[in-house]
Parts: structure tokens; C-alpha cells; sequence
RNA sequence: GGGCGAUUAGCUCAGUCGGUUAGAGCGCAUCUCUGAUAAGGAUGAGGUCCCAGGUUCGAAUCCUGGAUCGCCCA
């Protein structure tokens, strides 16, 4: 009867079978009692980065979700006590625009009109409109967060958190205001996101004109009296704004005469820009033009005067390029960002002092009063332009114009084309802390490695300042106000409690428009004046940088909390938050505390469909999670993601890729754990009563070593976050297990052996323990059926991770495995080869094999003989005539010694007489080679000794050994392999007739004598093979049963249970 | 235009310090085994290791240049 040694296996699928588990943990607040069994262990801290509910989540955020689970669950299971919080991004310009499209809303002026306290309603509403849909699928997918207890960036708390940070970088002198070049539509008068920008390129043709700018007389260098710089513009308009030359030091530039003129251009670019008719004077590197000046400006300028008034000079600009134009740029640093940041550079203003900035157009995009003539002139009117062109050319300074196509960004709303223009900002001063925040860069542990020096380091490198302020809504507002008397009259608020100090009434709701209203007193001595807060919100990024202290409310609460959890030893996104989350944090952390709030952090590659595109709605190509969810189950899904290829390197994914892995290796370990509950329970025997591990058979203890083996790989494969090698380590033990260990020891659950369910048995809990970070849900299912009553957890998760047992460790037992398996698949082939029947058991196997292979194979010698289905092995060694062998030699050692010989050598040695060289090899000497005059000592480092192909045999080879095969099958050999036949029809009539395993049966046979000849010659087998009470031989006649054919023969069969 | 990364079998991926015969899984074909059966085993076809130079006795691997793709930035 059966026995019930085990739970029987669940007949249910995988993702039936996780809803279960998740079921039972919600019951048993498993998640919960993980932190609370570890609340006395050393924290390891992880910091939740915050995604945004105001979409549905996708297969990308499985990925990312799913790693930043797995960390915290090995390391609450080594110890460590890991509280995770979760936390949703609320603020920022993809919401506004979600609700302008729901709204039918499209400037900041019709929202203004609809009512900031209303849109920005509409905004709070909506960041949280998918949130449930959020927190199902991060429960489903097993990423265990605490999602009850958020952190969200639009709280009360979390926005006086980052006040109080802004506070501090105010009194540290960091935050000042200053101007961005944006894009900027003049008619909307508003900035574009580049979101925006993108929606609105036009291909147009503009004019192009290539402008004469004399230089200074009388300077020394290479130039002369006389001479101008000839620089390109397709913005003519921008050239009242000019400030400056640059010019590429490293390119070659030359001094030309054409059309009458002597210029300067860059060598590459003379013939485009000079035309064929002109003369190169001389040649000289861009460095020598460096800090030479020429005459502005280039229009009169009321404040600057008449044209040649003021000498500007010539800077050098790493963005200058030959591509097009004259190699050299004009700068105009209102209206252009590397115009702007060159300007900076070069000490032309200082961006921290607002009125620096030379700006002749305003808001409106009109000229202001400054420019001569052309005061009030909207400067995209192409009439302009043309006016613009005439008066350069009535002054001689026009080289030429033309026509120029290219692609330019207008207006999605309104069509105008946008100017690049400088808006008033407010910035963070990162530069000044930027060596500090390399200096903590080079303390964070970068997986992939080369993010550190290479697209992070090298952003780090070119910091410039944080913009930190946005002209919107919905965000947190910058807590700074000025006086309406004298702007510079400005002051930050670092707390809510400070607004009431100063006298202001602090609103319920820290956002605009309420906060907009409040104003005090300026405290300037004699001032009077009022102070009202600056209209800008600030840069989401920043909000999303402020968490390791805003989550905790700190500093008016939870200090404590927030010293232990500072910094991070793990965060996790995807590769795209390089210059964001990444970025953010570092730079909020470096000001205000001195140094990074992540030790290691994990950057995700992308979710590429199958042909490598990137996932997008518009491509239609995009997996849909819960589609893999429920037809995969979460943790083919999981386990698809941490061991199909590191985790940067981006994923072509799509739902048959999980159902591979799911194959691959779930099914196996779950038939691998099937097989073990099906025959310890036919058996009813446990394994409990085994003896201990280290006085198994060999087999139960490679099995075991080899699982000691996989836990060394896997811990010190998680400990380097690498889940890749530490998930396939796992897989190759399944396989091993299944493929090799359970196939070969068939025989020994067939009779409930108790070493060997117990040897399994602590195989497969091990390694659901080792499974638990990677799949939660299948490794708890089986650790709860199969771990012992007496020291059960209730779950695998409130376990420890498993440390090997070096005593279980038997390494020279797992190499003699190794070769033991290459001998089996070398018989294996050979009966391919020979096309010989594994069914038919063979004489004699003749394995050639010399020294420690030989041992190998000989400890081993029973199950290679049955799985060959061989009755004996025969050795030969390398006297016999099996074994002709050859030289092959050791490139890596002889190689350098030989050097140009090498060649040679190889040939040489390959004439070598191989039976002598081994044998002296053997013998400790060396053999003597001699090449090209030149003569070598070869010792048995520098030879391999191999088998030649044999002649005349059936026989596979594999490096230094080899197995062959004896064919020739006697009579008893025959009779027997048809027993085997035999048996293998009554199985398959037993299966038919839907008898269990264990059923014993009355068994009846008939048909070819032959057949019952052999089966009755091998009867005890048959009937011991079939579990057979009893069996009737008889030609009576069958009106019962099934026919079936064996190697042409028939054959009867008739099986009922037996009582 | 700049930075970073990738490119190995039809597909998905390994490939150690540079070592001469580049592997695995899937898929395909042929065969086999089967009371673990949504499995297992064997054999086979399938490769310009993106291209071109270079270094070296020897290059998928190192160097230079180029191509293609992706990401970030402009």
C-alpha cells in the first residue's frame, strides 16, 4: 500500500500553484515575520527608487522590481535585517501633461486660466491612479516592500524634508539664480521639455550667412592688419548678442584671401565656405587665435555703442567641429547653451549674478531698446532678417548668404519655430562639490563596472550646475522669497514652522497656488518692503534625491531612524537613471552630508522585443507582465530575468523566452521532486532514518558534495550580486540531480532506499533554500512538503541560508564522477554508432583508460555497467593494442620558450613515437626535440599524451580514454534482452490499464514462444520488474488484454490487479 | 556631433591569463529510451567569432580604424 512518507505532489500549474503560496503567506504574514525574526540583526539597507503611478506597470518594471527583491531576501535570510520601504514619485512634468491632454489644455496660460488649485487637484489625483494595479503586480511578481506605509514625494512631510535640504544648500551659499537656455516658443511665451521639442522638428529653409569680424589692428600672432574672422550663422538675429568667438584649438586654421578679403577659416572647411577662387596665405593651429580680440559689436548697441567700440575675444569651444560652417562659432550666450556655458568658462559673466548676461531680446521675442534700429522687432520675422542681412551687407562685413535646409524645432502648439533662449533659473551649485562627488564615486560599487568611470564618472566630470527650478505647478515650490522692494532682499525657508515665524500663514497644503499667497515683512533693516515667494517649483529629480532622509521626515523626526539607514548598501534601477535617480542622489547626498547614500548599485539594461527593438505602445511590440504572469507564473518570470544573461546587457524578451525557462529548469526540479514523493511514498519511507551523510555510497555523496559545492558558488555569487552564474550554478546541480543522480539510482527508489530518498530528499531542500531569493513561490512549495516535521519553518524565507559543510566536500569523488560520466557517454555513443539497442544487454565493455581514470571508472564500475547494460567492464592500459597514442603539445608552456619555432615544433612532435615519449614521460624524463639547430628538453608539462584513432574498432574516443564495445550477442544475451522487451510491454499494459505504481498484478502472457521462452527463462525478473504475483503462461485464448508487437513478434498480454 | 556599451550557430547565450580542435540550451533532421512523460539520451547539419589593418610563435580574446545596433547627451 502506499504510504504517505510525503504530502502528495500538487497537480496543479505554476502560477496555480504560487497563488496558493501567496495566499498562504498573506494568512500567515510570512513577509512580516521575515523582518520581525531578524529585527535584532545588523541592518543592510536598500532604498525603494520611486516610480510613478500615473501609468500601468510594465514588463520593465518586473525587471527592476524583481532585483531589488532579491538582495533584501538573501540577506534577510543570511541574517541582516532588511526593512524596505516602499515609495511612489508623485511631482513632475509628465503628470501636467497627462492632465493637459485629459483637460484639453495646452499653454500654461489656459491652465492658469482653468485654475492652478484645480489642476493641480487633477494631478494629486491622478499620480495615484494606478496604484493598485501597481501594488498587485508587486505582490504577484513576490517583490516583498512595504507597501502599506509609502513614502510620497507630494506629503507634507516629505516636501518640509526638502525645504529643509534647500535650506542648507542656501546657507551654504549653493543655491543661486542665474539663467538656462531653453527652448523657448516667444509667442507662447513658455519653455519646452524636450518631450516637446521632439514633437515639433520642421524641415525649412533658413538663410545662412557667412559674416566678416575684423579683428583688433595692431595684435601680434598670425594674423595682420586687416584681416577678419569669418564666422556662419543660420540665427542672424542672434548676432546683436555676440560676445565672442570660438574656435577649436586642435583644428588647423588658415589665412585666406577670396572675394577680396583676407579671413580666417578652418583649413577643412575653406573650399565650402570660400568657394574655389581663393588664395591660402598661411596655416596655423586654432590655439594661436586664442586671446586674440576683434572689434564689437557687431551691430551698434546702445549700451555698448557703435560697432568696433568694445574688443571681444576669440575663446576656445571643445564643441567647435568642421561638420559645417567656418570652424568658427560665434557666441551669444543668451541664446544657445554652449554659447552659454563657454561664456562661463571664460570668466565673460558670472552666471551667479543675474544682470550679467548680456540679453538684448525679451520675453516676447522682440529687441530691446538696445539694438539700434531694430528696437521692438519680433526677431523670427523674416523681414527682418532680410533687413538684418542688407545692413551687415551695406557695412562690407557680408561674406555671403544663401539659402539653408535643415531640420528645425518649432511650436508643437502654436508652429512658430523656437529660439533658444536664457530664462532667469535658479541652480544648485554643483560644481562646487563636484571633485567631492568624485572623490564618492569612486567609493560606490558599480555593477555594470564600467558605468563608474565611463558614462557616470564622465558626467560627473563635465558637471555643471543643477537647474534646479521649473516655471510649472504641480512640484515642490521653491521655498525662496524676495522682496517686492529689492529682489536681492531674498531668504530661504528650511521648515513650515519658519513660515509662521517670519509671520506668514503656513496653508494645510504646502503646493501652489497656497503657498503663493503667503507673504511677510522683508527684515532688511528700513526695507519695508514685502516678501513674496519666487513662482517657480523645483526639479522632480531633486525630490526623488531628497529620500534617504525625506522618506524618514528628517531632521523634525526619526533621526535615529535615518542614522542607521544612511547610506544605502544597495539600489537598483535601469541604466536610464545614470544622469537621474542616480545622479540625483549622489549630488543631494555629497552637499549635504559629504558623501554617497548608495554603496552598490545594480543598473538594468533594457527590455528589447525579440528583434531587438526597444518596447514601445507605438510599435505595438510590448509584453504585457500579467500575460507572462498567467501563463508562466512569476517565477519562470523571475528566473527568466536573473539567469538568462547579466541583467545590463538588456533582454530580448517575449512570452515563449519564459516558457523556455520554464522547461529548462522549473519542470525539471519539479519532476525532480515529483519522482522523490512518488516512490518514498510508494515505499512509505522518509529517509529519516538514514544513515548520516559522510557513510553514503558514492553516489549519495558526490551528490551531497556537489550540493556543497553549489552553495559556495551561489553565496559567493550573491555576495557579488551576480545572479546570473549564482541562478545557473543552481541549475546545473537540478540537472545533475535529475539527469544523472536520479537516472542512475533508479533502481534504489524503485525500492525505497532509504540513503538514497534521504540523500535526494536533502538535495532538494537545500535547494529551495538556495532558491528562495531567485524563485519564492516554487521553492517554498517544495520546502514545505519535503523539509523534516521536526525543524520545519513554516516557511523557507524564515530560514536560514544555507552555509556549506566542508566535510561534506569530497572534490577528488566529483572529478572521478566526471570522468565515470564520460565513459558512460562515450558508451553511450558507441552503441549509437554500432546501432546497438540499449534494451540489449551486451557482453563485455572495454574501456581504455590509464592511472587516476582508471580508478575513476572503476569505482564507478557497477552503474557504468548498467547503464551501458553491459554484464562486465574490461580495461586495457596503454600496453595493450587498443591504445595507440600520440603527442600533442602544450602551446601555453612551450610557446614562449620556443617563439618562432613553434610551428615547427608542433609538427615535430606530432612525428614523435608516442607509446616511447609516454613511457618516458612517464618514467619522470624528459624527451629531447631539436629544431632548427636549436635543441629542447619536453617534459610532461610541455606534452599531452592522446589516443590515435583506432583502427578496426567500435570505439569512442574523448581525449585519453576511450570505451569499445564487444557485439556479439549470444543466445542467453538475446533471450534476455527480449525479457527486457517483454517487460517493457507488460509496463505499458500495466499503464493502460491505469494501475497504479505500486498495484501488484496477476499477469498472463501468450503469443510468439519465442517471447515466452525468453520470459520464462528470466521469469523472477519479469515478474519482480512488473510486480507480478503470479504469471500464466499459456497460448489459451485471450478474448482479454492487449496485443502488442515486439521486435516483430507478438505478444499478449493480460494484467488485473491483484487482490 | 560627443560619451558609453554591444556584435560569437537559425534563435537565446557562454567562452578563464592570448594557447592553436570556439561551446551549451532551444529549434531542425535522424534515431533511441521511457512507470519522472509538458521529460530523458545519442548522432548530425548549422560558424567570415561584424569588417579591415596591426602586435604576437599563436588573436573570438590585445591595439588602431571602420560598419551596424542600442542607450545617454548635444
Amino acid at each position: 500500500m502506499a504510504g504517505n512518507a510525503f504530502e502528495p505532489v500538487a497537480r496543479e500549474s505554476f502560477p496555480q500553484i504560487e497563488e496558493r503560496v501567496l495566499a498562504r503567506w498573506k494568512e500567515l504574514g510570512i513577509f512580516e515575520r521575515s523582518l520581525e525574526q531578524r529585527a535584532q540583526g545588523e541592518p543592510y539597507v536598500f532604498y525603494e527608487g520611486p516610480p510613478t503611478a500615473n501609468g500601468r506597470p510594465g514588463s520593465h518594471h518586473v525587471l527592476s522590481r524583481i532585483f531589488k527583491d532579491i538582495f533584501p531576501r538573501y540577506k534577510t535570510m543570511q541574517g541582516y535585517r532588511v526593512d524596505r520601504k516602499a515609495g511612489w514619485d508623485c511631482h513632475g512634468l509628465p503628470v501636467e501633461l497627462e492632465i493637459e491632454k485629459q483637460l484639453g489644455l495646452s499653454s500654461k496660460h489656459e491652465i492658469e486660466n482653468y485654475g492652478i488649485a484645480e489642476f493641480n487637484a487633477k494631478c494629486r489625483e491622478s499620480v495615484f491612479t494606478y496604484v493598485e494595479d501597481w501594488n498587485k503586480l508587486t505582490e504577484r511578481i513576490g517583490f516583498w516592500i512595504d507597501l502599506d506605509d509609502p513614502y510620497v514625494t507630494l506629503s507634507n512631510e516629505y516636501v518640509e524634508s526638502v525645504w529643509w535640504s534647500l535650506k542648507q544648500i542656501w546657507d551654504k551659499d549653493l543655491l543661486y539664480e542665474g539663467h538656462r537656455v531653453v527652448p523657448y516658443c516667444p509667442r507662447c511665451g513658455t519653455a519646452l521639455s524636450s518631450h516637446e521639442v521632439a514633437l515639433g522638428y520642421k524641415d525649412v529653409e533658413d538663410p545662412s550667412v557667412y559674416v566678416c569680424l575684423p579683428l583688433t589692428a595692431g595684435q601680434d600672432g598670425p594674423v595682420e592688419d586687416g584681416d577678419s574672422l569669418l564666422v556662419w550663422t543660420t540665427t542672424p538675429w542672434t548676432l546683436p548678442g555676440n560676445v565672442a568667438v570660438a574656435a577649436a584649438p586642435d583644428v588647423t586654421y588658415v589665412r585666406a584671401t577670396a572675394k577680396g578679403r583676407t579671413v580666417i577659416v578652418a583649413e577643412a572647411l575653406a573650399e565650402r565656405a570660400l568657394g574655389e577662387n581663393h588664395e591660402i596665405l598661411a596655416k596655423f593651429p586654432g590655439s594661436e587665435l586664442i586671446g586674440l580680440t576683434y572689434d564689437g559689436p557687431v551691430f551698434a548697441l546702445s549700451d555698448r555703442g557703435e560697432p568696433g567700440a568694445i574688443k571681444s575675444p576669440v575663446i576656445a569651444g571643445d564643441f567647435v567641429t568642421t561638420e559645417d560652417g567656418t570652424g568658427l562659432v560665434h557666441i551669444a550666450p543668451a541664446f544657445g547653451e554652449d554659447d552659454y556655458r563657454a561664456a562661463v568658462a571664460n570668466d565673460l559673466f558670472d552666471p551667479t549674478q543675474q544682470d550679467t548676461l548680456y540679453n538684448p531680446v525679451t520675453l516676447e521675442g522682440k529687441f530691446t531698446d538696445q539694438v539700434t534700429g531694430f528696437e521692438g522687432r519680433f526677431v523670427k520675422d523674416p523681414d527682418l532678417t532680410t533687413e538684418l542681412i542688407e545692413n551687415l551687407h551695406a557695412r562690407g562685413l557680408l561674406f555671403k548668404d544663401k539659402k539653408y535646409e535643415h531640420s528645425y524645432p518649432h511650436c508643437w502648439r502654436c508652429g512658430t519655430p523656437l529660439i533658444y533662449y536664457a530664462k532667469a533659473s535658479w541652480y544648485i551649485k554643483t560644481t562646487a562639490v563636484r571633485d567631492e562627488m568624485l572623490r564618492g564615486n569612486e567609493g560606490i560599487n558599480w555593477y555594470p563596472p564600467h558605468i563608474k568611470h565611463g558614462r557616470f564618472g564622465n558626467w560627473l566630470e563635465n558637471n555643471i550646475d543643477w537647474a534646479l527650478s521649473r516655471e510649472r505647478y504641480w512640484g515642490t515650490p521653491l521655498p525662496v522669497w524676495t522682496c517686492d522692494k529689492d529682489r536681492a532682499h531674498a531668504t530661504c525657508l528650511g521648515s513650515f514652522a519658519e513660515v509662521a515665524e517670519r509671520g506668514g500663514a503656513m496653508p494645510d497644503d504646502p503646493h501652489r497656488p497656497y503657498i503663493d499667497d503667503v507673504t511677510f515683512a522683508c527684515d532688511e533693516p528700513g526695507c519695508g518692503g514685502i516678501m513674496h515667494r519666487v513662482p517657480e517649483v523645483i526639479d522632480a529629480w531633486y525630490d526623488s534625491g531628497s529620500m534617504p532622509f525625506a522618506q524618514w521626515h528628517y531632521p523634525f523626526e526619526n533621526a535615529d531612524v535615518f542614522d542607521e539607514k544612511f547610506p544605502a548598501q544597495y539600489i537598483c534601477e535601469a541604466q536610464d537613471q545614470t544622469r537621474g535617480w542616480f545622479y540625483s542622489l549622489l549630488a543631494v547626498s555629497t552637499i549635504l552630508f559629504g558623501k554617497p547614500s548608495y554603496e552598490t548599485v545594480l543598473c538594468l539594461g533594457l527590455i528589447l522585443d525579440p528583434e531587438g527593438h526597444k518596447m514601445s505602445k507605438s510599435r505595438g511590440n510590448v509584453v504585457a507582465p500579467w500575460d507572462v504572469i498567467d501563463q508562466h507564473g512569476a517565477d519562470a518570470f523571475r528566473w527568466y530575468y536573473f539567469t538568462s544573461k547579466e541583467p545590463w546587457a538588456g533582454y530580448r524578451f517575449s512570452i515563449e523566452t519564459v516558457g523556455e525557462s520554464v522547461r529548462k529548469f522549473l519542470l525539471t526540479l519539479w519532476n525532480t521532486y515529483g519522482f522523490l514523493v512518488l516512490y518514498a511514498n510508494a515505499g512509505n519511507e522518509d529517509g529519516a532514518g538514514a544513515r548520516p551523510a559522510a557513510e553514503r555510497d558514492d553516489f549519495d555523496r558526490w551528490a551531497l558534495s556537489r550540493l556543497q559545492q553549489t552553495v559556495v558558488t551561489v553565496t559567493e555569487r550573491l555576495d557579488d550580486y551576480d545572479t546570473t552564474t549564482a541562478g545557473r550554478a543552481i541549475d546545473a546541480l537540478v540537472d545533475d540531480l535529475s539527469n544523472w543522480y536520479v537516472r542512475l539510482n533508479r533502481r534504489r527508489f524503485w525500492d525505497a532506499d532509504a540513503e538514497a530518498i534521504a540523500t535526494l530528499r536533502t538535495c532538494l531542500v537545500t535547494v529551495s533554500q538556495l532558491l528562495a531569493p531567485f524563485t519564492p513561490f516554487i521553492a517554498d512549495e517544495i520546502y514545505g512538503k519535503l523539509a523534516p516535521a521536526e525543524t520545519r519553518a513554516e516557511s523557507v524565507h524564515l530560514t536560514d541560508f544555507p552555509v556549506a559543510d566542508a566535510t561534506l566536500r569530497d572534490e577528488p569523488l566529483e572529478a572521478a564522477m566526471e570522468t565515470a560520466r564520460e565513459a558512460v557517454e562515450l558508451g553511450r555513443a558507441a552503441r549509437a554508432q554500432a546501432k546497438m539497442k540499449l534494451r540489449q544487454p551486451l557482453a563485455e565493455a572495454v574501456v581504455v583508460a590509464t592511472g587516476e581514470e582508471r580508478e575513476a571508472i572503476g569505482r564507478f564500475e557497477q552503474l557504468i555497467a548498467d547503464e551501458l547494460n553491459v554484464k562486465s567492464i574490461r580495461y586495457v592500459t596503454d600496453a595493450d593494442e587498443l591504445a595507440k597514442l600520440e603527442l600533442k603539445p602544450n602551446f601555453k608552456t612551450l610557446g614562449p620558450r620556443l617563439g618562432k619555432n613553434m610551428p615547427l615544433a608542433k609538427d615535430a612532435i606530432a612525428a614523435l613515437d608516442g607509446a616511447a615519449a609516454a613511457a618516458k614521460l612517464k618514467a619522470g624524463e624528459s624527451v629531447a626535440l631539436s629544431i632548427g639547430g636549436d635543441d629542447y628538453e619536453l617534459t610532461a608539462d610541455d606534452l599531452q599524451v592522446v589516443l590515435a584513432p583506432p583502427e578496426g574498432y567500435q570505439l569512442e574516443r574523448e581525449g585519453t580514454h576511450a570505451v569499445a564495445l564487444d557485439l556479439t550477442i549470444t543466445d542467453e544475451l538475446k533471450r534476455e534482452g527480449l525479457a527486457r522487451e517483454v517487460v517493457h510491454a507488460i509496463q505499458n499494459a500495466r499503464k493502460d490499464a491505469g494501475l497504479a505504481v505500486e498495484d501488484r498484478i496477476v499477469l498472463r502472457l501468450g503469443g510468439d514462444a519465442a517471447l515466452l521462452d525468453a520470459a520464462r527463462a528470466h521469469e523472477d525478473y519479469v515478474g519482480g520488474e512488473t510486480l507480478a504475483a503470479t504469471i500464466d503462461f499459456g497460448d489459451a485464448a485471450f478474448d482479454d488484454g492487449a496485443v502488442a508487437t515486439v521486435e516483430g513478434l507478438e505478444l499478449r498480454i493480460a494484467v488485473r490487479r491483484a487482490d
